[in-house]
DNA sequence: CGTCGCTCCTGGATGC
DNA sequence: TGCATCCAGGAGCGAC
């Protein structure tokens, strides 16, 4: 699932292949995937129009255009932004594709079909709620341990559900969170407020690490997760947690255990995380 | 406002 | 072997 280092690392990928092009024109395969507010008719919106530059804000892939405007693309779970030769054969479940004049293709393909592309202006982005609500970027200097331990004080609610909630810290997703929460030995079921000044601050390093070396690694290709030229990332060789149920934990050797925490899997160590 | 449960969707895994 | 059912999960939404 794309989380914040898959999506930097599209980015990445990307801005060395699109940053300059002009959009020639596009093909919508799969309407309900694009949503360009007023202008309808996002050929029209776009065409002609030149990428300045790309960004990312949590897992949100920012393309800004020329003429104050963004494509915000989110791949939710299953979402792919690649950037192809136009005779490459095209995946199945490719929703849109983009041409470009540098003589390729921006193909986004999406087998679940959440992932969403927005038109909007630049400076207008806090249109789109999950946007306008999204907490801070765990690499912002005010992400400090200390607005961290802050934060979690009032909040009744679980670590690990807490740390998904983008409006409280951008782009942790399941997988990283686990990670995360592992290296801070944390139960993911700890109540937020419950952690203790120490813990707080362990987690709030934890986070930026594991995300550090996500995107050293260039993300962690689980099933569908390829970067902007197609690649499959390194760091699914790098974790400790998420999805080894059952397998020693990496610390202890207790086997790691599997629960639901907020409706969502939570891969945890039930000797090293203690409720 | 905080918190929770439901929903969207496909395909791989599981059950009978 | 085949068909039905369950499950994975990001985030928007409504309920309370």
């Amino acid at each position: 699932m794309p989380e914040l280092p898959e999506v930097e690392t599209v980015k990445r990928s990307l801005e060395e292949k699109i940053v300059g092009c002009r959009f020639l024109g596009l093909e919508v395969y799969m309407p309900k995937v694009v949503k360009a507010g007023e202008a309808n008719d996002l050929a029209g919106a776009i065409t002609g129009k030149r990428v300045v530059r790309m960004g990312r804000r949590g897992k949100y892939l920012l393309v800004y255009l020329e003429d104050n405007l963004v494509l915000v693309i989110h791949l939710r779970m299953t979402g792919q932004l690649v950037h192809s030769a136009p005779e490459q054969e095209m995946a199945k479940h490719t929703h849109v594709v983009f041409s470009l004049d540098n003589g390729n293709q921006l193909r986004f393909v999406d087998q679940r079909q959440f992932g969403r592309i927005y038109l909007v202006p630049a400076n207008a982005l806090e249109m789109l709620s999950g946007l306008r609500n999204m907490g801070l970027e765990p690499f912002d200097p005010g992400f400090t341990k200390e607005y961290f331990k802050k934060e979690l004080r009032n909040r009744r609610t679980k670590i690990k559900p807490l740390l998904l909630d983008q409006s409280f810290v951008a782009g942790i997703g399941n997988i990283y969170a686990d990670e995360a929460l592992h290296r801070a030995l944390i139960h993911p079921e700890r109540p937020a407020f419950s952690l203790l000044p120490r813990e707080a601050a362990k987690l709030c390093q934890a986070i930026k690490d594991v995300l550090e070396e996500g995107i050293a690694n260039r993300g962690t290709s689980i099933k569908d997760y390829v970067d902007g030229e197609g690649r499959s990332g390194e760091n699914q060789h790098m974790l400790r947690m998420y999805g080894k149920e059952g397998q020693p934990c990496p610390k202890c050797k207790k086997p790691i255990r599997r629960i639901k925490v907020g409706g969502r899997s939570a891969y945890f160590c039930a000797r090293c995380q203690k409720i």
